[in-house]
DNA sequence: CTTGACATTCCATCTGAGTGGAAGGCATAC
DNA sequence: GTATGCCTTCCACTCAGATGGAATGTCAAG
């Protein structure tokens, strides 16, 4: 299948596909005769893994490590863990992050008619923000 | 107090102070005799407007139309309130996004041992993960 | 046989959110 | 009075992750 399908099926620009192969995450893809890149059931699940693991939040170059592993031949399991494992950990501490900004968010919401009377609404927005955690977003 | 206090009060870098200001997040602020700016206790809350409604998820731009609203004596309560709806949403997707990716990690380790054994390895990431849903990333 | 959709390469630019560094001014402490 | 540290401006650069555009080639349909 040549690259317009390919993005069309996994929902990627084309220029995206290129972009990935430039930077390593895919192989270069055989060709037609014309020159286009041909491209198979392996690319696309490989293209589909890359974006699997960046919707788990791996930068791109956690994500050709992992696959590097693959290349070399080796069982990349144990690394590809400990890389899910640490993921895990960060997903663990959005997602406490997350659920305490909704409370903070619907709190606002609920006091709406309060805060929207009288001109401390901007003031008000920042004390009731101001109570959420230090903690920072990743 | 000069941009180093105000700085090191909010945990930014002072260059990321100028930035906004240049970014018009901040206003023009007074100047010290020696030309030095001075800042006082509202732009502190300001600043630290602009790094929770950053924690929030709002983008720089969001939060430079909230403050413009304040700016042009309106109170933004509304659009405020519009936009924190808008985030909440938003959340409330991620936060099921990451419960879900979570699930898939938590039964991708569970399985590490027989995943380990064999170079379906990679395969089998890419099988369990290609499961979780297609919803995107913001 | 031309039109249009798709492909190629190469190079440049964008977005978002800053950060670095040079060249110089101010303030304070020894 | 000079060393130190913080401040100023201006310009450039970083990073990640793409995306745009120009110039050109390929191919199927009408």
């Amino acid at each position: 299948m040549r690259i317009g399908e390919l993005a069309d099926r996994l929902g990627v620009n084309p220029k995206t596909i290129r972009f990935y192969e430039a930077r390593g995450l895919l192989p270069d893809p055989a060709r037609l005769p014309s020159g286009y890149r041909d491209y198979g059931p392996e690319d696309e699940s490989r293209l589909a893994f890359i974006k699997t693991a960046q919707r788990l939040g791996l930068s791109l170059d956690e994500i050709g490590e992992i696959l590097a592993f693959k290349e070399r031949g080796e069982r990349p399991c144990g690394y590809v863990l400990s890389v899910l494992a640490a993921q895990l950990s960060d997903i663990d501490r959005r997602i406490g992050e997350l659920v305490r900004l909704r409370a903070e968010l619907v709190a606002l919401k609920d006091r709406a008619d309060q805060l929207a009377t009288g001109d401390a609404c901007y003031c008000g927005i920042v004390e009731h923000a101001g109570r959420i955690s230090q903690t920072t977003t990743r």
